[in-house]
DNA sequence: ATTTGACTGATTTAATCAAATTAGTCAATC
DNA sequence: GATTGACTAATTTGATTAAATCAGTCAAAT
């Protein structure tokens, strides 16, 4: 669909417009805002997408494989990062180092604005199916290979860790800034918290939890792949 | 500062305030609505309360109290309820069973309205002091008394509580009605979660804790009953 | 072949103001 | 003495519209 081949352009295009998302909002920032802080005309912007809307969801499309990239890059690089309290640690600190991605996980209404409101934004798209999120066929996975316990239901654990990662993104709308311990021992203390309640005895191999972290996430950017090719306009 | 002895009139005005204010919210709560419903005249509102703010206030601080005493009632029901996890498990049912304290933990905005914007309401009351909260109070005694493992610092596991708290109550906002499990396996699992990570070796009698619970709940109504007091207007 | 930016129709914002609603009062009633 | 509800000043709502801004286009420039 893109009018003109730039790809570097392109990235620059989707740079301004997260910067001004994050501190304007959607309905506030203007495309020329978008073209003016890329270096590009207004009409530069249609070269490279056929919308505000589709300008918005490319770059969702975008900084969710950043996020993705950044948790199993993490991962990888954790000796730990294969046992259930690393992948979580290692996705929490890939979450929270992404204003955009942190945006997008407590849907906000400030940042996102109309979009959310449309009848197929990617919000309302995702809301509907009723196929096994991710997040969740990742700790039955991980259950069903003797990485987490057994004695919890894979739906009350992915819920519980969406509990966490919402209240991590989250409560500081609701706590003063003073109240909220650094990040950093945050995360640690989440980590040590579910080490103890999900690692089985053994404590699993930390190479057959990446093992099939890989796995997920392979299927997981084909799916979104093929979604994004059989999307409509 | 009532102009009228007449309790059970009272509590009836304050009944017809909580449902209306959370079916309509604060700003769209008419002073005469709630007259309506109580089944009493518009200025007799005015026999019992100084302004539509101090009625609020006087129904926050009602409802704090229902909520503490059933928390209370709760732990001491539970023969487990002295534990770090019962407690815990105790305070989220309390919690999450009334719509009202629910809304004020996670400061609904449809629900508090204007009244969260004004300068001196109990919100921005309370987010200034640099005291310690009752609920970090309440982790740091419970470590001292060997009830709570010592090797993570009690603001980081007060802390992990609130997010879990503010995720249970929130939550709902952001993740379709479908995808969230039934409430009392939620809570449920996070009491397993709590123990399994927080109980230490021996475990802790389930009588001391209740004794810390009691201590700090007296204290704390106390200096409820005394700021309560010296509150100006 | 690319890229631009002036242009346009559509939408949003901002200002205005009359009508409706509201919080709080107080003389009349019970 | 306790309670009421009609009353009032103040505020909020909603309808109206002019001005400004915006998303997207396209003839002209590079």
């Amino acid at each position: 669909m893109p009018k003109s081949n730039n790809p570097e352009r392109e990235q620059r295009i989707l740079d301004a417009a997260v910067d001004l998302f994050i501190r304007y909002g959607y309905d506030k920032t203007a495309v020329s805002d978008i073209a003016r802080d890329a270096g590009v005309s207004q009409g530069g912007i249609y070269l490279h997408f056929d919308s505000k809307d589709d300008l918005l969801e490319r770059l969702l499309v975008r900084e969710m494989k950043v996020f993705a990239d950044s948790w199993l890059a993490r991962v990888e690089a954790d000796p730990e990062g294969g046992r259930i309290a690393g992948m979580y640690k290692n996705m929490l600190y890939a979450l929270s180092s992404s204003a955009f991605m942190a945006a997008l996980f407590k849907q906000d209404r400030r940042i996102f604005g109309s979009y959310m409101r449309k009848p197929d934004s990617f919000f309302r798209r995702f809301a509907g199916d009723d196929m096994p999120s991710p997040r969740y066929q990742f700790v039955s996975m991980m259950q069903a290979a003797g990485a987490i316990r057994q004695d919890i239901d894979p739906t009350i654990i992915t819920h519980i860790m969406n509990m966490l990662a919402f209240g991590l993104v989250g409560m500081d709308d609701v706590v003063p800034e003073a109240d909220i311990p650094p990040l950093d021992d945050l995360i640690e203390g989440i980590a040590t918290i579910m080490d103890r309640a999900l690692t089985p005895e053994g404590g699993g191999s930390s190479e057959t939890g990446k093992a099939i972290l890989r796995q997920i996430f392979d299927a997981s950017s084909q799916q979104f792949d093929q979604m994004q090719h059989s999307e409509p306009e």
